[in-house]
DNA sequence: TATGAATGAGGCTTCATTCAT
DNA sequence: AATGAATGAAGCCTCATTCAT
């Protein structure tokens, strides 16, 4: 009798593994998105690497594009954390703590940064998933009030420049998203994992709206 | 006799309206991608808006993926010029004038710097129009050279940090790269026209890599 | 030991409640056609409709059109007992009973005859079904049967027009199955509530093959 | 030179070959709809029975139901005609003209009334081809607004029985709809080529309102 | 016994490309 | 040389039915 379960028991064990197959398609998904391009991925295609019927696909999310911006969701969801975390250290003292923390978030996976990007791109006027594009909104909405309010205390300290806070971050954002593609960019000599350029970089982004350091063109 | 013309002013004559639609052909598929989006621009569309017959559209390129990748082409050539221009000026004696005429062309009409951004990642792999995406990279490589050899000479000066002179032009790359994402993003409350903030960023664009301004993190 | 049941109670109980989930899914569909058009209606629905999984529905039917045969049938018999009443009473002297009773259970509910009309025609030539299908027949058959009786005793007797006896239950057959349609025509500007249309072709349809009424061509 | 053809002319069969084969989808849908049953008959069947692509099919229709509702038009249109004919010749003198040829073009090919009808269950709801439902019911309208007209001439008269006109043409739209259903209902034994009760509906058709047939239940 | 997740055949539609005129 | 009708592969999605729990 070791072996029984009680119904409820049943019932969350279904509930986990329904779950579990949900991340299996997800996760075939960006294996497929990383690998062959976004154009190139059915859901057939996504089906069979989850190893599932393509119907079931259709038990976990309504349509293609609601996969596509589950991606973009829990992609944004970490980033967030990660940000909140940053910011928290800037608030104890340490300057630059939220902009290296963003900066190695988006750069620790730069290949999903960039699917994501260039999802958002795809979803742009999707007329399913609207209310989730809000959500993603709204999500970066609050992280841009969080950075705004540590930035303007930063300012009052002295420590940036006394420009409108908004072009603290999103310079940050710039540099972060450009630097993102360049990992890709086939034009460029460039392979990002030989060399100190990441760092370069990220060092640029957080030291860039220094006070000092800008002075009108 | 006036309006005879000889039959090589014909033929030449022919080519010339034969170059003309070409580009009709090509300003039509433009001003769609831009306003529709890639996703629903199909042939017909740009024959119908170009003025012609779709069967034409191939008389003047073999496959769609060589109409954009001739949108790319002609777009990097642009950016060719100036940069050729700026970099002759940092050259007598102007430190900053390779990078701001490279961020001023890029930023100029930042709608199409992305659109051929996402160009590049639909044709990432095309079988088609291989031969035209080397010359899109050569024609980047040439000017990856350019500012190479530049930028050397501005380090030998002690006007530029000290670290491979690729670090210089790659960084302001990936910030003009994400300035441009940045005037699109729907996430953010930001509208371009209204503020200075493109200036900041140039301007960091500008000084970014100076010397004195690059700390190892 | 008041509640403790026999066996055969208890098996006489399950059956009862077995008999009436079955209703309830008869139940559940019905409304579901009638609300949402025969088309839009799923398996899927049904059982939720009913309360019940969608594997249960398929205990108690082998198929989805065991379940639409069944609506028919269980129609078709409510209209055979109306029929056989109204055919009694005009044994017993009232001409026209019958006709009478046939053109109210039909009217009676338009929606529902109008729906098993059209699932007719959607189970025309189901595979599976075929021997219900065939009882539907039979059923039809035997109603058909009781009314030529009947008409020709009313022929006999110079009630109605000399003809064969099935030129008049088909006329009404007709007239009544026009009338129901009539009830949802779009076209009309018509409402069945508000005026005495139905009375007008019921008293038509009672009356339509009576002596003398009738002219050759 | 004989066989060369002006451009115009060359414009205009090209046009007319068009209209042909949009007449071949619409014939081979029609003769599919018949044999096969509305259900099982898909894009494909109609593409390949008339000789064409699947691609094809949708130059000449947007969706698969503007198909269905041209059917459904050009039958309408085809009534239409018939009808005007019948009431003109009824105004002349001839009571009975307009039912009989309104009975007459139902019942000629009951099999396409009949397809029309079901066809019309399917659209009901359907979200393309609103446009084209609302011209047929704009054609029905005036089809009956022509009824209502001559109708409350033949009450004027004395010819019909004096109640709202509408009563007397939808008892007898509602008489030939049955009628028409009766042909293929398989319950009945009944085969409409053999006998001559669809003449002795017509003429239960063509004489049911008149005056002094129709009491009060 | 009841369940509902899983399945996959099959439907509709799009669109780059071809080719006869 | 220019045209646009024709094509059909390929994509997304639905839903009746099955079957392991």
């Amino acid at each position: 009798m070791g072996n029984q379960l009680s119904s409820s028991e049943r019932i969350r064990e279904k509930k986990k593994l329904f779950l579990q197959r949900e991340q299996r398609i997800i996760d075939a998904s960006l294996e497929l998105f990383l690998s062959e391009g976004i154009d190139r991925v059915t859901v057939a295609n996504i089906a069979q690497r989850a190893g599932i019927g393509k119907g079931t696909v259709y038990k976990h999310f309504l349509t293609k594009n609601e996969i596509l911006v589950r991606i973009m969701l829990d992609y944004e969801r970490s980033i967030t954390t990660n940000l909140a975390a940053g910011i928290a250290q800037t608030e104890q003292g340490d300057p630059g703590a939220a902009a290296k923390a963003y900066f190695n978030s988006r750069l620790a996976r730069p290949e999903l940064d960039r699917l994501v990007q260039h999802l958002e791109v795809r979803l742009d006027e999707a007329e399913d998933i609207r209310e989730q594009m809000q959500q993603l909104h709204e999500l970066r909405r609050s992280n841009e009030q969080a950075l705004e309010d540590m930035i303007q205390r930063q300012i009052d300290r002295g420590v940036l420049e006394d420009v409108p806070p908004r072009y603290h971050y999103l310079a940050a954002w710039a540099l972060a998203q450009g630097a993102v593609e360049l990992c890709f960019n086939k034009s460029w000599n460039y392979h990002p994992d030989s060399d100190g350029l990441v760092d370069f970089i990220t060092a640029i982004g957080v030291t860039m709206g220094n006070r000092g350091q800008y002075r009108k063109s």
